[in-house]
DNA sequence: TCTGGGGTCCTAGGACCC
DNA sequence: TCTGGGGTCCTAGGACCC
C-alpha cells in the first residue's frame, strides 16, 4: 500500500451552489459577484459553464461581464453563508470516508490523505459523497505529492479524476509554460523568461544556483523544485488558524475629504477588530491598504506597542496611520488589516511558500 | 475598459546591538 | 581617513492563492 494525495476541488462551486437552490436557472449563463448589480464596482466570484462560453471568468469586473454575457444571462449577489454552508457539508462528508485525513484550503477544496493500492477508486467514492450529502460535482486529481495532485485536478475537470505523479510528470507537464504551475504567477513567469526559462522541463532543468540568486534561497529552490513536481506530501487535518484578520472596501463613489475617508478607517478598523476580539485573541499589529484613483495601491503597518484588546488603540492606531494619507488625493479603496498574537502552538510546522491557506 | 475581498508568506533594506 | 561583520527585529512592498 502506498501514500497518495487527493485533491478535490468543486467544479464551478458557487454557481453550483446557486443553481442548486434555484433549478430554474440550470443551464443559463449564472455570474455571481458583489452586490448582482452589473452596474456596480465589484468583479465576477464565479461564472457558471455557460457565461464562461461566453469569455466571463472569476476576477472579472462585473461591468465588462455585463458587455460580454448574453440576453439571458442572470446576475447574482454574493451570499457568503449559503457557500460556507455548503462548504461544510461538502467537507464533512469527505472526512467521513473511511481511512481519510482532510485538510481544507478553501471553501471549495481539500487535500486528502491516503494509504491504498487503487486511489482512483477512493477518488469515484468522494466524488460519489460529495454528490450524495450535496448534490454538488467535484473533480480530483491523485498526485505523489501535494503539488502533482493540484495540478492533476485541472485535468480531471469537469467531474473527472486524473493521476499525475513522478512517472508521467514531464510527459504531461514538460512542455506547459511555467505559469501552469501553482505558485507561479504572472511576474514570476516573466522572471524566468528572461533567463530563458519559458517551459516547466526547462525550469527543471535550470541552475538551481541562478535561481536562487534571482528569487532567494527559499523561493529559488521552491522554484527549482516545482518544476519537477516537488511538494510535500503530508496532509495536515490541524484545523486552520487565521493568523490576522482585515475588512476593506470599493467606494462606489471615490473619497475626497479626510473626514470621509477617516469615518471609514474607523468603522473598518472597528469590523477587523471585533473579526479578531471573536477569537479571542489580541490584536499586535494593524495594517493599512489604500487605493488611490485610478489604481495605485499602498500598504503600510505598524506594531503595537503591546498586544491590545481594547477595540479604541485599534481603531486610534488606524487613524494615526490614516493621518498619513496624501489628503490631495481621491480614495476609491480602504482596508484595515489586524494581525493577531499566535496561539502557543510550537510553531514548528514546515509551510509551503505557496501564499494563501495551505 | 475596468480592475473585489479575504488571506499568507517571502525578500530587501534599515536600525540597532555587540 | 577610514569606517568590520554578524545577528535580530522591524517595516514596506511584492507576489500569489481562493
Amino acid at each position: 500500500m502506498a501514500d497518495w494525495v487527493l485533491h478535490v476541488d468543486m467544479d464551478q462551486f458557487i454557481a453550483a451552489v446557486e443553481v442548486l437552490r434555484r433549478p430554474e436557472l440550470a443551464g443559463l449563463p449564472v455570474i455571481v459577484g458583489g452586490r448582482g448589480d452589473p452596474t456596480e464596482r465589484a468583479v465576477v466570484s464565479t461564472a457558471s459553464y455557460e457565461a464562461r462560453a461566453f469569455g466571463i471568468g472569476s476576477g472579472m469586473p462585473l461591468k465588462i461581464a455585463a458587455r460580454k454575457a448574453p440576453e439571458d444571462a442572470v446576475f447574482l449577489p454574493v451570499d457568503h453563508e449559503a457557500y460556507e454552508s455548503a462548504s461544510t457539508e461538502v467537507m464533512s462528508s469527505l472526512r467521513a470516508l473511511p481511512g481519510v485525513v482532510l485538510e481544507v484550503i478553501g471553501w471549495d477544496e481539500c487535500f486528502l490523505g491516503v494509504e491504498t493500492d487503487d486511489p482512483e477508486s477512493v477518488a469515484r467514492s468522494a466524488q460519489a459523497a460529495v454528490l450524495e450529502a450535496t448534490g454538488l460535482h467535484c473533480s480530483v486529481g491523485i498526485g505523489d505529492n501535494k503539488v502533482r495532485a493540484k495540478i492533476a485536478t485541472e485535468f480531471g475537470k469537469p467531474r473527472g479524476v486524473f493521476r499525475l505523479t513522478v512517472d508521467n510528470w514531464f510527459e504531461v507537464m514538460g512542455d506547459k509554460p511555467t505559469r501552469d504551475l501553482w505558485g507561479v504567477g504572472p511576474k514570476v513567469q516573466k522572471r524566468l523568461a528572461a533567463h530563458g526559462i519559458t517551459t516547466v522541463r526547462e525550469l527543471a532543468d535550470a541552475d538551481e544556483d541562478q535561481l536562487v540568486s534571482e528569487f532567494g534561497p527559499r523561493m529559488g529552490v521552491w522554484y527549482h523544485g516545482l518544476g519537477s513536481g516537488l511538494g510535500p506530501i503530508v496532509v495536515d487535518p490541524t484545523p486552520w488558524v487565521a493568523r490576522s484578520h482585515s475588512r476593506e472596501t470599493t467606494f462606489q463613489q471615490n473619497l475626497t475629504t479626510p473626514a470621509e475617508i477617516l469615518a471609514a478607517l474607523a468603522e473598518l478598523a472597528g469590523h477587523a477588530f471585533d473579526d479578531c476580539a471573536d477569537e479571542g485573541r489580541p490584536v499586535v499589529r494593524v495594517h493599512l491598504k489604500v487605493r488611490y484613483a485610478p489604481f495605485e495601491t499602498k500598504t503600510f503597518g505598524r506594531k503595537l506597542a503591546a498586544p491590545t484588546t481594547e477595540r479604541d488603540e485599534v481603531i486610534a492606531a488606524a487613524l494615526a496611520l490614516g493621518s498619513t494619507l496624501d489628503p490631495q488625493r481621491e480614495v476609491r479603496l480602504l482596508g484595515v488589516r489586524a494581525e493577531m498574537t499566535m496561539p502557543d502552538s510550537g510553531d514548528s510546522v514546515e509551510r509551503t511558500p505557496v501564499r494563501g491557506r495551505i
